[in-house]
DNA sequence: ATATAATATCATCAGATGCTGATATGATGA
DNA sequence: TCATCATATCAGCATCTGATGATATTATAT
């Protein structure tokens, strides 16, 4: 595949974005928003596998969308910065502005969609 | 995979977001914002071959997040609200103050890191 | 109709992604 | 120390994704 041929910024804001990319993802930092959880309160708040939620946790930490914070033996994790949820809220309004296309993205070849 | 459990809402905003979640439709919606461009305009802009940018407006156009208009033989394609705009400013705002960790946010396993 | 330019679609394939189940690490308490 | 809870990591896999090159479609002009 290779993909190199872009300044970092793209790449990087690509990683970034894909943070957001993913429903188990969302899913998380939903109930994020509520304030710092442990690993085990997310497994149980998501309905997620522990070693799903882990790897997600892995994946938003490194895109800097979660912070940890270690108490004894459990791990809290919360949201890094406000702006993140202004992020989720702004594409929310745009998203049902829109909210007619965004069935199918998948493949991004588009063949024909729009009905179920 | 299977991966349907969650509320539509996930999985809608997780196939927008992922119309951010590229660096070639990033590069794209970079060119776009300096107004409306033909499908070859942009391939000039970006450099990408014709198929895969029509591939990837493709994608854009199914999350929302640009429209289209044919004029003659051409047809330009452009932001379909500046609400894209703002969401991709916000999203650099964020990712300048964190910048530090999304080298590597693929695999989502996360080895060991942050080193060139 | 033919030719040509602009765009879209298709098949194929390498590589990325997310899930599961098992195992490893780390912290706490007996 | 051992047992246990909390979390992280790993291997394997099925699937998704994006790139390419070839072909199809659509519009215009002759």
């Amino acid at each position: 595949m290779l993909r190199m041929a872009y300044p970092k910024t793209y790449e990087l804001q690509a990683k970034f974005f894909r943070g957001f990319a993913d429903p188990s993802r969302l899913a998380i930092l939903e109930v994020l928003r509520g304030g710092a959880l442990t690993v085990s309160e997310i497994v149980r708040a998501t309905g997620l596998t522990q070693s799903n939620v882990s790897n997600h946790l892995a994946c938003l930490r490194d895109c800097g969308l979660v912070v940890t914070r270690r108490q004894g033996k459990f791990i809290y994790y919360e949201l890094s910065d406000p702006r993140v949820e202004q992020l989720l809220r702004l594409a929310d309004e745009l998203l049902a502005g829109i909210a007619k296309g965004v069935y199918e993205c998948t493949r991004y070849t588009a063949e024909e969609r729009g009905h179920g």
